[in-house]
DNA sequence: CAGGCGCTTGACGGTTTCTTTATGTTTTTC
DNA sequence: GAAAAACATAAAGAAACCGTCAAGCGCCTG
């Protein structure tokens, strides 16, 4: 990146949760632009071209997924979400028009950094070589089309292994239930998610994953899958 | 590469595209050798030598699949395809014709750069494909055009010896049937899977491999077949 | 021109992978 | 806290894929 402050514009009405994730944020040294409603948000947008978006889902003057489609028209920045407990429908609606990760609201601060920091790396080096995954004992070597635990080769079938692939291109950040189903079986199979349950279930054996206390594939309920960072 | 400057070719018709993405490329220290239809930049390719092209899969004069295989009679250059949003197809046509790589049009800069950065770097570093291949008692010397087993010749067949350069060059990493079908038979031969599977067989047997427990030729099942490293 | 060689093609059995069903568990919702 | 929804896993049946053998055909060579 050209200057060593990522610019984060922040869409969102609610006055005091603004101005508190606004001082989070430059206190991580980012800095941040504020927009009240969805239409500043998206001519902002434009305006200052920011190196990621986050954007509060229950705005007065818009729906969140118009605002993330009308952006997604001309833009490619990385969107972030924050939705209210227990609305899965539109997380799930706001990642399928084009955002990249979610993080339910009253949630910690820390995690919201967290997310931020996957989305601006992600972005950063775009190199299609960080398409070597590692962690733990696990390493996915997506131009080798190899997968080893502790050195160990780990033999994946074919859809395994495009599970894989899909899984480490968006490293921890969520894949949706629909986008894996769509991209592995076809847009006529993204509600047979029982597909993916098998899928991911002999895959994690196999990876020796315990989806009660995960080391690699974590799942999101409702929602998707999400690779450990 | 002799000089500092890479030259790459764009072939892109739409103007605006063109003139944004030769300001980036120029930006980043490349000379931008443009071209606004399939003919042109075929004989620009031929006059210019460029070290890398872009080309638009939506030319109105010809087939970007086209455009991909008449430069490809004659030059190894990498191509890097911009292919609208949802257009597997194409993709896949395109990757299968002889293109490297591809980026989904509305992208990001930063992603083509990191894309044009491996490309052109994957040429330069020459990649050392290496040429000898030595491991357990078999040794495959292509300068040679030679195999041995334990010290004795083996006597392969012409596409045979095909098959094991293609496999040598890419040791360790997989082959898919598509690659070696289009390389061996020709582009209209990708999906006679059968043809391969008998060839296999007989090299196996030539190198005492056994497919269950292979010291060189693996089967990744449905997808295509890599040489242990 | 006969024989050998290499390639193509078809047949078949065995294996792997994928789909589908069933059952039990966990998580969410009311 | 109970019902409902979502998830995990095992196992069986179906489909896809693979390996091998062998016959047929054309081409080259001796």
């Amino acid at each position: 990146m050209s200057d060593g402050k990522a610019a984060i514009l922040l869409i969102e009405d609610e006055a005091h949760i603004r101005s508190f994730l606004r001082i989070s944020l430059e206190a991580h040294g980012y800095a941040v632009i504020e927009a009240r409603s969805g239409e500043d948000g998206l001519a902002l947008a434009g305006e200052k071209q920011p190196q990621l978006a986050i954007l509060d889902l229950g705005l007065p003057d818009m729906d969140g997924q118009q605002v993330i489609r009308r952006l997604r028209e001309w833009s490619e920045i990385p969107i972030l979400v924050l939705s209210v407990r227990n609305d899965e429908n539109g997380k799930v609606r706001a990642l399928d028009a084009g955002a990249n990760d979610y993080v339910t609201k009253p949630a910690g601060i820390s995690e919201l950094m967290a997310r931020v920091r996957v989305l601006l790396r992600a972005r950063e080096s775009g190199d299609p070589e960080s398409v070597v995954y590692q962690r733990n004992g696990l390493r996915i070597d997506l131009p080798r089309r190899e997968v080893l635990l502790n050195g160990e080769t780990v033999r994946v079938t074919r859809k395994e292994y495009e599970l894989l692939r899909l899984l480490v291109r968006s490293a921890g950040r969520v894949l949706t239930h629909q986008s894996v189903l769509r991209e592995l079986w076809g847009p006529a199979f993204t509600s047979e998610t029982h597909y993916l349950r098998v899928l991911v279930s002999g895959l994690r054996q196999k990876l020796g994953d315990d989806p009660a206390d995960p080391h690699y594939i974590v799942t999101e309920q409702g929602v998707g899958y999400r690779l450990l960072d």
